[in-house]
RNA sequence: GGCAGGAUAGCUCAGCUGGUUAGAGCGGCGGCUUCAUAAGCCGUAGGUCGCCGGUUCAAGUCCGGCUCCUGCUACCA
């Protein structure tokens, strides 16, 4: 039976470039997708940049251009990057688009009727200057729990609290550096427990989620009433405008999964398709993946939307891990953190999609990228057992092409064919790494084959040339089936194994008939190792890497510090001279055992009493590696009482998102000397 | 703090509803081979299955407690 799909990849944020561990979803998704295809099924596979909120208003900003204008440089690139990696979408859409609006427009309608949106007045924070309300990030001020300076009007990132950015301390706009004002401003706001039974039935019940998400849902959000969700946001603000609530706008996360069936109605209009026939068919198996740090978008908001906008929910919600490097976070410091337009420069495309192919399952745990592993994955498994069996026997059959009659093989192209069935489910359940698994026990099979049969002795030999051609024969219909299989995984040495045999390898079925009487191209290199150093290369971290060279369009790959935290207001040196910045030296240090984040930090400044100080740095310093350390301190702050004791003063650091760098002065420098 | 997931050979992981000497791949070691992109084949060594206790004729597999790692967390419980 013919099934059809339609299945989707989150939509990457139209902020920054695709890098890793993106690529770990979007290549997840696509062998899925290819699988399905190759199995004769009908298959969407759909996405879009997601390109509002308040990050891209702000960077355009700082560019110095309109938003539009920035996303279609980030989409162009996007487009560019998933291309390279094989990435097979139908439609590649964007949420800033007319289709999106309509969809949005539609779904809020129905949630008025429903009367699921209700608006209360809340205080929020005006620029007098600017005449507008400010969105949380608009302002910026002291952390009201652990008084940081230059904190978000959402959360701190020393202390990690969050609050209402009206909790601010000693706010400022980020437009005009005013001080901004109450005032009351209507809000609007999804009201979710009307939708709690369905939505406890549909995470519990449907099947569509995996086992530890739906345990995750019911401790976490269903055991208690679920809150009204805000959705709408003041201008300024990029977005879409709420039609019924002008000089509001919905908030991000509220258009952005619509943009899914958004892209499918794109996708419908250019095709001749129709959203009646996919999206809003219940035959139409929708199958959404995505990474388990968006989870509950996916899992409450979003099924929420659909049941009232009437859409159909999806059948299956895949949600995988992280990637991580080496054992660790991605870093940029490290080098880590690799692009994929990096990644290109220096290694292959398919290389990473077997690798992660072969390390990906059906559960939520991280994938780790190790170097040496994937140096060896792809070298042992993909050229050494698997190419080479084309590589060991098509050279042979170049002048005679294969066999008229497909010879006795001992059944091992026909235990090759049962096999099909289970990698089949592996790849449907996507336990990738178990289909990998399957798929090289067939090509050590096939090699032990070539081992006994010996083919380079019965060429030696010209009355046993039929015997080679036969050998052959079925050396290269084992490798033509291992390569059927792996052609979702990767599809360009399926068109290039296509080449060698001039007959497509597009057919998951055309593993169970043998290929006989066809000619054999000239072989040619399908695969080619990787060099150790040029992994080795790709992780070089940025800065130790010469400047590229000034030509290159690198708007869009700028360091987004910037955007993340935008500049304060202006300054006159006379505010800055009422920070009175000291070096500091560290004479002792040791973890604060209760708190997460805080070492206690003993400093002096060469002479006078030394100073306690809390750090926010427990995640990224061992303490004992600290002492007798340079650093520098904002030492006339005022002294703050801490729950583990008062603080005197501070300990400058850069970073953001849990990084953190402290800065240390040039040799010389000594204990107690000013900033200026 | 709460919750979720994990802890099995050097590394990455399988081990379903408890049942004979705990498996695979990679890596290591020893041979063989030379058709092939120094690829391939054969053999071999490695594990008190995180710790403690319990249920059972029998536990990696079930129950309780603990430790450590990872992640999430809608002031959070």
């Amino acid at each position: 039976m013919t099934r059809q799909l339609l299945v989707t990849s989150a939509l990457p944020y139209a902020n920054g470039p695709i890098h890793l561990g993106h690529l770990v979803e979007y290549i997840q998704t696509d062998i899925f997708v290819r699988y399905q295809r190759l199995r004769g099924h009908r298959v969407a596979y759909v996405c879009a940049d997601d390109t509002h909120g308040t990050a891209i208003m702000i960077r355009a900003q700082k560019e110095g251009r309109s938003p539009e204008d920035l996303i279609a440089d980030v989409a162009s690139q996007h487009r560019r990057d998933f291309a390279a990696f094989g990435v097979s979408f139908d439609h590649y859409g964007s949420t800033n688009s007319a289709s999106n609006l309509a969809v949005c427009t539609g779904i809020w309608k129905n949630l008025r009727a429903r009367n699921l949106i209700v608006e209360r007045k809340v205080d929020r924070l005006f620029d007098p200057v600017q005449k507008t309300f400010l969105a949380d990030r608009f302002v910026v001020g002291d952390c009201p729990r652990c008084g940081t300076k230059d904190q978000y009007g959402d959360s701190c990132e020393s202390c990690g609290s969050t609050y209402a950015a009206t909790e601010l301390k000693n706010p400022r706009s980020v437009h005009s550096g005013a001080s901004p004002e109450l005032r009351p401003s209507s809000q609007l706001f999804v009201r979710l427990e009307p939708l709690q039974p369905f939505l406890e039935e549909w995470t519990q019940r449907s099947g569509a989620l995996q086992p530890e998400v739906a345990n995750y849902l019911a401790g976490h959000f269903l055991d208690k009433p679920l809150q009204d969700w805000d959705v709408s946001r003041p201008a300024p603000y990029f977005g879409f405008e709420i039609p019924d609530a002008k000089g509001n706008f919905w908030y991000v996360w509220f258009d952005a999964p619509v943009g899914y069936i958004a892209s499918t109605t794109d996708w419908c209009e250019k095709s001749g398709g129709s959203l009646d026939a996919w999206w809003k068919n219940p035959d139409c198996e929708i199958v959404h993946f995505l990474g388990k740090d968006i989870t509950y978008f996916h899992t409450l908001f979003w099924p929420a939307l659909l049941h009232v906008g009437g859409y159909q929910l999806p059948r299956r919600v895949q949600i995988h891990g992280f990637l991580r490097v080496n054992g660790e976070k991605m870093s940029k410091s490290k080098g880590t953190f690799v692009t994929a337009a990096r990644y290109l420069e220096h290694l292959d495309p398919e290389w990473l999609r077997y690798y992660y192919a072969s390390k990906l399952s059906d559960k939520i745990d991280d994938l780790d990228f190790q170097a040496d592993e994937f140096v060896g994955k792809v070298n042992s498994d993909l050229v050494g057992r698997v190419v080479n069996l084309a590589s060991r026997s098509a050279r042979f059959v170049e002048s005679t092409g294969l066999a008229t009659h497909y010879p006795d093989d001992g059944g091992l192209f026909a235990r090759g064919a049962t096999a099909g069935e289970a990698i089949a489910a592996a790849y449907e359940a996507c336990d990738f790494r178990e289909a990998m698994r399957l798929v090289m026990t067939l090509a050590d099979a096939a090699n032990e084959y070539v081992e006994r049969t010996a083919p380079w002795t019965i060429r030696k030999d010209p009355a046993r040339a039929d015997e080679l051609r036969n050998v052959c024969t079925v050396v290269l219909n084992l490798f033509r089936q291992i390569v059927v299989y792996l052609q979702p995984v990767l599809p360009r040495l399926a068109e290039r194994a296509s080449g060698l045999f001039a007959s497509p390898c597009d057919r998951w079925n055309s593993t169970t008939e043998p290929l006989i009487g066809c000619s054999i191209a000239k072989f040619e290199h399908m695969a080619t190792r990787v060099e150790p150093e040029r992994v080795k290369a790709m992780f070089v971290p940025e800065a130790a890497v010469p400047a590229p060279s000034a030509s290159a369009p690198t708007p869009a790959d700028a360091n987004d510090a910037l955007g993340k935290e935008p500049l304060a207001a202006q300054v006159s040196i006379e505010d800055f001279q009422k920070v009175d910045l000291r070096v500091a030296k560290i004479v002792a240090a040791e973890a604060v055992p209760e708190a997460k984040k805080l070492l206690r930090l003993t400093l002096s400044l060469g002479s006078g009493p030394t100073r306690n100080v809390f750090a926010g740095i427990k995640g990224a310093y061992e303490p004992e590696r600290l002492v007798g350390r340079l650093v520098v301190m904002v030492a006339n702050l005022a002294p703050r009482t801490m729950k583990f004791g008062v603080s005197e003063g501070m300990v400058v650091a850069a970073g953001t998102d849990g990084e953190v760098y402290l800065l240390s002065p040039d040799t010389g420098a000594k204990a107690g000397q000013r900033l200026h």
